[in-house]
RNA sequence: GGCUCCGUGGCCAAGUGGCUAAGGCAGCGGAUUGCAAAUCCGCCAUCACCGGUUCGAAUCCGGUCGGAGCCUCCA
């Protein structure tokens, strides 16, 4: 059984979709505005692991990422930049989008855009209206907070103590915590026709529209960052409830937030303040969104990779709070290490590429491997463990390190029966066995889809002359000339290549 | 001020009432190796602090200290 913590109900609950063998999954996306940072990824990893991990165990799952493209932070930024706000947006898509590709995201499988559902967030406005539940003022609509009697459940918070937006609205609205449904504009400003005249939607509206057109009006899982709890997510609620008198949602789950806490300035960074060099070293965590050099995370893939990145994130739980830094990114790099190698040991053994192997699609056909073989039951145990910890709300945290067991216990198999010497069939089944347990598993977690980059030969002529290099220096150790040997071994080193000798030859790769 | 959450070894991080407190990184010792690398084996914590509940708590309750988020745009 499935558990998941709801932040509705503040604890962890039952997973049982509305529908039998069906889930809806409405995550809220990135408001296009500017390039992503590495904050905005970790709904959309996570997100993507619960999917695939759903899909293991047997559900038929719909996951919408919704596209903000209209809003005054575009509208600003048009300005500024004297460009069409659509260009924008479309911009800053294209790199939410080649990002999420990198990360290995693509289990999406709706991305509406609100200037595209303008139609839908009118009716929807119009019905909120129609239902006495929105007023409007002057151009603007706003939502009618006083009308709703369970505003603020979600957020644990009063009415009055919800203090809506400011501005100029502000004396048009009824109430200081009503929000705005649409929002009259000004000549030079994006706009549609609707009732009440020229305007675009107001913030929440579009994702109650979206999600109902797509999800209906009530469905299995709603995401967001920690932050979008109030007002977005309370908001949101408030408007579908109202508007269609049952639960939006079922599971409103919220993932942390992350924060900046490397001081080496590359990626990380304070605060605020300017600073001087005594106060740099006392690192100053921020969340990510609100620390200057926040941004940059095209090239944080170019430096690390996608699949770093992505195991970085998914080795913490996803309702903590991440401190992002380099030597954490690092130090998921090397674990990741450990992986690749026993990769390299299983190809030189049975000749099959891992990143080759298809990975079980449903967790009871990957159930039926029983064994007598205590090799293999142990593998079995791992597994296990590895499913409760991701039944136990996607506790990806607790089911790396059974992944990192898993490992370990392959490589023992391999080493007590000498298998790079000599493998027998029955053994060589086995092993066969444990590494695609392994593949199933971590393709759950997104990870291994192809060899890493730079791994092996980074192209023919670097192949040919490390034939070369490593003929010489077998050929110094053949005559035990150590001292040429390992001159060519350190000299490799240098410049990031790493040698290995074993008995049946030797091996290099770009470290 | 109101509402949430967190504080586990040098660092990261599982565990949320009961076997000797997972795992990763780093470190140390050993096997292996010409020496390395890789791999394997072994070593390395009583859970911020104080008090309480309980036969029994890192895990529940109260308090103290420290940190974070939301209450304004935010994944």
């Amino acid at each position: 059984m499935i558990r998941v913590y709801n932040t509705l109900s503040k604890q962890k609950e039952d997973f049982q979709p509305l529908e039998d063998g069906k889930v809806g999954i409405y995550l809220c996306g990135p408001t296009v505005y500017d390039k992503s940072h590495i904050g905005h990824m970790v709904g959309p990893i996570i997100f993507d692991t619960i999917k695939r991990y759903l899909k293991y165990s047997g559900y038929d799952v719909t996951w919408v990422v919704n596209i903000t493209d209209v809003d005054d932070k575009l509208i600003i930024k048009s300005r500024e930049r004297g460009l069409p706000m659509d260009a924008i947006a479309a911009e800053m898509t294209d790199d939410y989008l080649s990002n999420l590709k990198s990360l290995g995201v693509d289990q999406i499988d709706h991305m509406p855009r609100a200037t595209e559902n303008i139609e839908e967030i009118i009716q929807f406005t119009q019905d909120l209206i129609d239902k006495g539940f929105a007023y409007e003022a002057d151009g603007d609509v706003f939502f009618d907070v006083d009308a709703d009697q369970d505003y603020g459940k979600l957020s644990n918070r009063s009415a009055d103590a919800a203090q809506g937006e400011g501005g100029q609205a502000v004396s048009r609205k009824k109430s200081a915590s009503d929000f705005a449904l649409w929002k009259s504009a000004k000549d030079d400003e994006p706009s549609w026709k609707s009732p009440w005249g020229k305007g675009r939607p107001g913030w929440h509206i579009e994702c109650s529209a979206m999600s109902r057109r797509i999800l209906g009006e009530s469905f299995d899982i709603h995401g967001g960052g920690l932050d979008l709890v109030f007002p977005h997510h309370e908001n949101e609620l408030a408007q579908s409830e109202c508007c269609h008198g049952k639960p939006m949602v079922k599971y409103w789950m919220h993932n942390g937030l992350m924060r900046a806490g490397d001081t080496s300035g590359k990626v990380g960074g304070r605060s605020d303040g300017e600073g001087d060099e005594t106060e740099v070293q006392a690192t100053v965590e921020t969340k990510i969104s609100r620390s200057k050099g926040a941004g940059g995370l095209s090239s944080l893939i170019e430096r690390h990779g996608g699949e770093r990145i992505r195991f970085f994130l998914l080795r913490t739980h996803y309702r903590s709070t991440i401190v992002f830094s380099e030597q954490g990114l690092q130090e998921a790099g090397t674990a990741l290490e450990g992986f690749y190698r026993l990769f390299e040991r299983y190809k030189r053994i049975t000749d099959n590429c891992f990143y080759e192997l298809t990975a079980a699609p449903l967790r009871q056909q990957d159930d039926e491997i029983s064994s007598d073989c205590e090799f293999l039951q142990q593998v079995n145990d791992h597994r296990q463990s590895y499913l409760s910890h991701m039944d136990d709300d996607f506790n990806t945290g607790g089911a790396t390190s059974d992944l990192f067991d898993l490992v370990r216990t392959i490589n023992r198999f391999i080493d007590h029966n000498d298998l790079e010497q000599a493998c027998a069939d029955h053994h060589k089944d086995a092993l066969t066995g444990s590494v695609q347990t392994l593949r199933n598993l971590t393709a759950i977690l997104g990870i291994f889809s192809a060899a890493p980059v730079g791994a092996a030969g980074s192209n023919e002529l670097t192949g040919q002359l490390m034939e070369l290099m490593i003929a010489l220096r077998a050929e110094a150790r053949a005559n035990k000339n150590f001292d040429i040997a390992d001159r060519i071994r350190d000299g490799l080193e240098e410049i990031g290549i790493t040698i290995e000798d074993r008995k049946d030859g030797t091996d290099w790769r770009v470290s």
